[in-house]
DNA sequence: CGTGCGCTTGATAGAAATCAATGTCAGTGG
DNA sequence: CCACTGACATTGATTTCTATCAAGCGCACG
């Protein structure tokens, strides 16, 4: 069962590039980013604005709790995780990658309000916000674009309260793995053989669940055949009916 | 124990007054409507922009899921729930009061991703969406108002995920009451004597547990001392060792 | 070769859900 | 006026899902 497996994992680790004040215009991040569908002539002042293309190493934080907001970042290459502390422990509550911004929860306090931590070596675009804001006077749809990008961040996060609120455990480990495959899949890679970037125990604070259950779901899923799992590669065997038990049918047993 | 409470009880039920094209200017929602804090010229534009004074009676919806989004609201007088539809049930994701902007949510894709319904007779001002995106352009300061509104209840929200991610049941309901005294002291009100405006089926949605739960907690805290219930009137007779269990002090026992 | 971290697996405990009655109250109609 | 109804809420008994506790595995690394 635990057989190697030889499979395209999705996007590979940067390799770290030396092109540090790389262009929008030779952006792949396809139709994520902040810049996208601007004019050329908009898109160059964008260019301008990014100030830098920011290496972060895996294990680094790109911005904590806490900290004064100086730049939202566009995730150019790599794999992050942001982290919400909470009196009762923390929360992971996105894994942003590419073509994701990063920062929005400080924009309305100006303060951070929870951690960036790159979950492999990574490259940001960062966006210096008081540019940013003098920006949106001069590019027409920018602003737009802006606040709709933070509109879907907030469905995102409805998203995941339902799952939070009112989902079993199997339930949530079937939506985030479908949601992981749709990631992927918008991104150009496969929707049912990728590689996890995060530990399990990232994982268990995405879902709201103690590490133990994430291995014990995995587990179990892989002896139903659904999934193979090998370390952090998954393949999605079934992804239909690990969608349907996203969805709620398939009467979702206990958890053993 | 249940002796009949005299209290003020927060903000009484509105009239249904018939001023229905009142202006901003005589508007006494404070600090929070996204008006605020314009310049006397660009409130009588913003004026002009507000259709219609919304009257919506207790039990109907403000807009459904799947709606096209025609227009954002600001609660001007009243009380909403918004409920997010899941495969595995329902999340109300909030408790709208006044002064607070209804229909963030469906910015991104303009079709509501949730429903907003009246928990009284409520009045709303309708801000037609359109309008408003006219209105960015020519007044400064407002769309920047209206993206750091948006990033507030990211964090709102993200609030709401440590609280359904990490917390016991106890830590929750302590965390909603003090919220909602929060919410009624930036309103002027009591922090600790008010009316809940949701019944209990409410409240276990939002907090992720079921009404019997919600029924039992209460009852303890009401044997703790803690607190006063008759029926949706609340007292909070401990209001720092309520907020102690908030945050995770005070060893949360289970729930019997 | 030990050491530590990430992960898995098993046994047990416990918090909250579920199932099941019962109670309260406002509204309605006999 | 009182019985009936239905929505909302409380309370108790029991189940069950997941956390917790505990042990061990495998692999990378010093």
């Amino acid at each position: 069962m635990n057989a190697p497996l030889r499979m395209p994992l999705g996007p590979a680790a940067p390799g770290l590039r030396a092109d540090m004040k790389g262009q929008c215009s030779d952006c792949n991040t396809g139709g994520l980013c902040l810049a996208t569908g601007l004019d050329s002539v908009s898109k160059m002042r964008f260019d301008r604005l990014v100030g830098q293309h920011r290496r972060i190493a895996g294990g680094d934080m790109l911005y904590r709790t806490g900290q004064p907001l100086h730049s939202l970042y566009t995730v150019r290459c790599g794999f992050f995780k942001t982290r919400r502390r909470g009196p009762a422990g923390d929360q992971i509550t996105s894994f942003p990658m590419t073509g994701e911004l990063l920062g929005l929860e400080a924009v309305g306090t100006g303060i951070h309000q929870s951690d960036a931590v790159a979950l492999e070596d990574s490259i940001v675009c960062e966006l210096p916000f008081a540019a940013l804001e003098l920006l949106f006077e001069d590019i027409p749809g920018l602003h737009r674009r802006f606040y709709r990008m933070m509109s879907y961040e907030i469905n995102r996060q409805q998203h995941l309260m339902i799952l939070l609120g009112n989902m079993r455990a199997e339930q949530r480990m079937a939506t985030f793995l479908i949601d992981m495959g749709a990631a992927y899949a918008s991104r150009g890679y496969s929707p049912v053989r990728f590689q996890l970037r995060m530990s399990r125990e990232d994982i268990g604070s995405y879902l709201g669940l103690t590490i133990e259950s994430i291995s014990r779901l995995l587990a179990r899923f892989t002896k139903l055949g659904l999934i193979t799992v090998n370390k952090r590669a998954i393949v999605l065997n079934d992804p239909q009916r690990i969608a349907e038990m996203a969805s709620g049918f398939s009467p979702c047993s206990p958890m053993v």
